[in-house]
DNA sequence: AGCAAAGGGTAAAGATTGAGTAAATTTACT
DNA sequence: AGTAAATTTACTCAATCTTTACCCTTTGCT
C-alpha cells in the first residue's frame, strides 16, 4: 500500500511536531493545521485517508469541524482529546467520529488505532471489487475480468472493463464523469476530455449485438447510470 | 435500517445477559457466546455485522480467537477487556480488532463504539445513497435522478431536476429565487432573469398530464414553495 | 373604480453546451 | 517493429438553457 495521508488538526504545535515526527517515521504523509478552520478547509478540499482531530482547540473545536464535515464524510475521523470524559467521547462518536483516544496517549496505541481503522477501509474497499455481478443477463466477474451478456462473452478493453465494473457496482445510482475518470483512469478529468464518452461508446456498441435496449443511460452534464431496467 | 445483527463471545454469563437485553432495547439482534471455540465457530458459519470479543476467557481467549480468524476476516471486531493494559490494546489491535473498550465501560460508550463502526461499514459499502424524497405521489431519487408520478416516470432536464431537488426538499418552506439562482443555476440572480419562470414553468407543464393540481405555489416577489398540500 | 406599474406565465427563437463517434494519433506492451 | 489499446481530434447533431416578446394578473395608488 502506498503512504496514507493523514491530517492532523491540533493546536498544539509541540505535540503536533512530535507525532508528526513520528508517524512520518513509520511511513505516513502528515499535513498539520492548527486550528479549526483551516483544518476543515484542509479536510474538504484534500482527500485523506484519516483525519486525527484534537477536541480542545480555540475557535472552532473538534466537534465543531465534526459538525462542520457533516454525518457522511468519507474520510473516517480519530478524535483526540485531554479530558477522559466518557459523555465527550460518545458524543465525538456519534457526530461521526469513527474512533477516540484520550491524552496523553501511548504513540503506539495511537498507531495500531489509525492502522485499524486504515486496515477495515482497506478490507471493506476491496471486498466488493472482487465479488461477481449479474445484472439482467450480464454477468462481470473481476476474478477472471470476464463478462459475459446472456452466456455469451463479450470482449471488452481493460478500461472497458473496469468502468463496466464501476457503472454495475453503482446500480441505479450516477457515477459522475469526474468519478469514472478518477477511478478507473486515474486521473482527474480535464475539460474536453472525451476520453470516458469513447469507451463508453465502445462498451455499447459491443452489447448492441447482445440486446437491443440500452443498458448505459447518459445524464447530461453529469455522468451515467448502469439501470437495472425493472421498472 | 434492519437491525444488525451482533456477535458477543464472553465467559460471564451474567454480564452477556446485562448486555444482551441492553443492546437488544436498542435495536440490535444479539447472539452469545460463553467460550472461544464455539464463538469462533459461530463467527465462521454466520455472516454477523459485528463481533463483540472478550480477552480473558479460558480455554481460547480473545487474541486465539482473532488469530484464528485470521487478519482479513470481512467481519468489524470490537474487544473488550478487563485488563487496561496498554500493551495488550496494541496487541489486539494490530491482531485485526477494529476497536478496543475496557472494562468496566459505559453501555453508552459501548453502543456509541458499535454505532460509530456500522455506521463506518456503512459508509464504506455505500448503501448510504442520498435518500429519495416521496411527497403526495411524486417521487424523486438524487441517485438516479430519476422523477415518477404515480410510479410513471416524468422526464425532467438537469436543471429542472435540480430546481425541483430543492423544492421538494424545502417542502412548504418558500424557496426565493435568488436561492434557486444560485444553488442550481450557479449565477446571482439578476434582474429581469426569467431564466427560472420558464424552468419552473417547464416543470409544471410535465407534470400537468398526471395530476392537475399544482403543487408548485409561486409566492409573488420572493420565490415558490412545494406544496404538501394535507390542509 | 380606474389606472399604472411590476411581476409572473409561457411560446417561440436563439445561443450554448455536451455527447456521439469516425478517424487519426499516441502510448504501452510484447 | 508490430500490435492492441487508449487518447485526441474534429466534426455533427441534439438537448437544453437563456432571451425575447407579448399577455395576463396582482398590487398599490389616487
Amino acid at each position: 500500500m502506498t503512504a496514507a495521508k493523514l491530517l492532523l488538526i491540533d493546536d498544539d504545535q509541540e505535540l503536533s511536531e512530535l507525532l508528526s515526527e513520528f508517524l512520518t517515521s513509520e511511513g505516513f504523509s502528515l499535513t498539520c493545521c492548527f486550528d479549526g478552520i483551516t483544518g476543515l478547509e484542509q479536510a474538504k478540499t484534500t482527500d485523506y485517508d484519516l483525519i486525527l482531530l484534537d477536541v480542545m482547540m480555540p475557535g472552532l473545536n473538534g466537534f465543531d469541524v465534526l459538525k462542520a464535515l457533516g454525518g457522511k464524510h468519507l474520510t473516517p475521523i480519530l478524535m483526540l482529546t485531554a479530558k477522559g470524559d466518557e459523555s465527550d467521547r460518545v458524543l465525538g462518536l456519534e457526530l461521526g467520529a469513527d474512533d477516540y483516544l484520550a491524552k496523553p496517549y501511548n504513540p503506539k496505541e495511537l498507531l495500531a488505532r489509525i492502522k485499524a481503522i486504515l486496515r477495515r477501509v482497506d478490507i471493506l474497499t476491496n471486498k466488493t471489487k472482487s465479488q461477481p455481478i449479474q445484472i439482467n443477463g450480464i454477468e462481470l466477474s473481476p476474478a477472471s475480468r470476464e463478462v459475459t451478456c446472456l452466456t455469451k462473452p463479450v470482449l471488452l478493453t481493460g478500461t472497458e472493463f473496469e468502468m463496466l465494473h464501476l457503472l454495475m457496482e453503482n446500480l441505479d445510482t450516477i457515477v459522475s464523469k469526474e468519478m469514472l475518470s478518477e477511478q478507473v483512469l486515474n486521473r482527474p478529468l480535464m475539460a474536453f476530455d472525451r476520453s470516458i464518452d469513447m469507451h463508453i461508446s465502445n462498451i455499447r456498441r459491443k452489447f448492441q449485438q447482445f440486446s437491443s435496449e440500452e443498458k448505459i443511460k447518459t445524464i447530461r452534464g453529469v455522468g451515467y447510470v448502469f439501470m437495472s431496467g425493472d421498472k
